[in-house]
DNA sequence: AATGCGGGGCT
DNA sequence: AGCCCAGCATT
């Protein structure tokens, strides 16, 4: 099948069957910039609220540029991959002051800001300005692989090459943001993971993976690692006020700009109560006594999961101060819900909210 | 080239 | 329980 067959069965297939997403059909640079970075390693279903939200929170590049982290995390809170956020939140402040509040056009110049790799940029410049650059995310490499019957461990960066020059090759120049998400969308729809629906597909004709009965083998990833398994224990310490206790995370660290309820990880030979005894301690320089489990929980990180207990805890001798964290504050448990939370411990703090109701 | 980085839905 | 998702930054 020659590239412009292939562009014309793909771009009227998608003509009929694409989605409605709030930014198909969008002008703007900034939404379609802003819509990208949330769909990374995210599907479009769980990525469309937040969009809509973050749009009315956010709607310029000078809005988002001007907004504290907090305000933008919050946004943010339970999408997950919060570096994306305080990428985006950066890069908005560089295009604000380094390019005069214009979304670069070009893929070497946008490729420069915080958040935007390779995927990102082929994306934004395709869609927003008609650039011919070639997507490569998950579903182009499923469809390219079973297409050319590339059998290469997809996981190798040699074997993501190879799909980019085939996808560079491949891409219509005339209408560029249409292939790259037509292919796209193929791939979410027809030429799914498991069980790809072949016969609706408007390119099977030139499909080696089909031809040759291989697309459940095609593509090949390599096992991954497995993913080692925690207990955390951390406290929920009040005051006469009935005031909680909470941190910030490091904005280095794993979910940092996010806040938390102390704690970490238990150590053998010790009782889970005693972890968040220590801990505390370490963490804030108090002795508290861990006297009530509220709830336990399991949580899968990307690369580790857990089984978080809370414990309620009295203070027994000293004042709070940060150690490991960059701030410390007391809040009332209404005000919870004004703080950005990563999932696990936001758990709880809907748990505290529901149980003082 | 390999690793760290969330959360949700499907199998 | 594992896999996958409109990947990127860092080492």
């Amino acid at each position: 099948m020659q590239n412009a067959d292939f562009s014309r069965n793909l771009l009227q297939w998608y003509q009929h069957h694409k989605r409605e997403m709030p930014w198909r059909g969008e002008l703007d640079p900034y939404k379609i910039w802003v819509s990208e970075i949330m769909l990374q390693q995210t599907r479009v279903d769980q990525a469309t609220p937040y969009f809509q939200n973050f749009i009315s929170l956010f709607p310029t590049v000078y809005d988002l540029a001007d907004a504290d982290q907090q305000q933008v995390l919050k946004a943010w809170e339970g999408l997950g991959y919060y570096s994306r956020a305080r990428n985006l939140h950066t890069a908005a402040k560089t295009v604000v002051e380094e390019y005069n509040g214009k979304v670069p056009e070009s893929y070497d110049e946008i490729i420069k800001l915080k958040g935007i790799g390779p995927y990102t940029a082929a994306a934004v410049t395709s869609i927003a300005f008609n650039a011919p650059n070639a997507v490569v995310d998950g579903n182009v490499i499923r469809v390219l692989c079973r297409y050319f019957g590339i059998e290469d461990d997809t996981r190798s960066s040699k074997t993501s090459r190879m799909i980019q020059e085939e996808a560079d090759e491949l891409i219509d120049p005339e209408h560029p943001g249409d292939f790259n998400q037509a292919l796209m969308e193929l791939g979410s729809e027809v030429c799914t993971p498991t069980n790809p629906d072949c016969e609706n597909c408007p390119v099977q004709a030139g499909c080696i993976a089909t031809k040759m009965s291989k697309t459940e083998v095609i593509p090949y990833k390599s096992p991954a690692k497995k993913k080692p398994h925690h207990i955390i224990g951390v406290g929920i310490v009040e005051n006469e006020e009935g005031q909680v206790l909470i941190a910030l995370r490091p904005e280095e660290a794993m979910l940092g700009g996010l806040w938390e309820f102390p704690g970490g990880k238990q150590k053998e030979d010790e009782t889970i109560s005693e972890t968040v005894e220590r801990e505390l301690h370490e963490e804030l320089g108090v002795e508290v006594k861990a006297y009530k489990e509220l709830m336990s929980l399991k949580h899968a990180y990307s690369h580790f999961s857990i089984t978080m207990h809370a414990w309620f805890c009295k203070l027994v001798n000293g004042t709070p101060s940060p150690k490991e964290s960059q701030e410390i504050k007391w809040v009332k448990t209404e005000e919870l819900e004004r703080y950005p939370f990563p999932k696990a411990n936001k758990v709880l703090t809907e748990r505290l909210i529901n149980d003082k109701n």
